[in-house]
DNA sequence: CTTCACCTTGACGCGCACGTCAGGGCACCC
DNA sequence: GGGTGCCCTGACGTGCGCGTCAAGGTGAAG
């Protein structure tokens, strides 16, 4: 039943090009950070490229922001709804996306303001 | 032997002031982030505004920017060293002072990049 | 000299973010 | 059917950054 093999990859091929470990993987489905890949017959955890890029999102929020894995399931779970809002009111979801980045740029600022005193 | 009293500040104050608990503080000297503090004959922590000061700066690497406090004592140590030079050669030290701004503001821009992708 | 708030040094405990086995199943090739 | 390599789920271990007692000393007031 395996239906365009390359478009999924097992959890040893993401670990390998996120450079994050198996564990890990498994440790952020498990905390809720990572949505449940689809899985094969024998119970493989099958993941996407969205995924992938899940895993590197989470990467640099945690190393460079320094959020805990908590935060980071917020503002995950805040990326589920917006992209659910997107479907139905695009022009909003932009909004909300423009927003974010703003806040984002905020954040930044005032953590140079603060570095340079 | 209590010359300008004022001036320094026992562990309770340090740790009113700073928003960080006594044991933080007893943590960071054990650690190597806080130098030593002077001591009245009983034993009792004496603290300067300098020793508040980088209290501060400490939180603010910490929460702001994500770094481990091993991290933080890498810098602590450079800062030192920096302050030795330049009671040798102050221009040299207000270069150095630059340098590490730019970094600074280098190390924000990296990170604002990163995460407008 | 007593009282009471504040301080001291251990030493054990805890939550987070994983690491690291143990014991077993799955996929694929020969 | 037998390897070989990758995967699965527990479950316990680990380092960091402190929190939290325990047992006792200090300092200033009365």
């Amino acid at each position: 039943m395996a239906e365009r093999d390359g478009a999924y990859l097992q959890i040893g091929e993401v670990a390998e090009r996120t450079g994050v470990t198996q564990r890990t993987l498994r440790f952020y489905e498990e905390k809720g950070l990572l949505k449940p890949p689809t899985r094969m017959e024998g119970g493989f955890r099958l993941y996407s490229e969205d995924d992938v890029r899940r895993v590197e999102q989470i990467k640099r929020l945690q190393k460079l922001l320094g959020l805990s894995l908590a935060e980071i399931k917020e503002m995950v779970e805040a990326e589920e709804i917006k992209s659910q809002i997107r479907a139905e009111y695009s022009c909003e979801a932009d909004a909300e996306q423009r927003r974010r980045q703003l806040l984002a740029v905020i954040a930044v600022t005032e953590k140079q303001f603060a570095i340079i005193n």
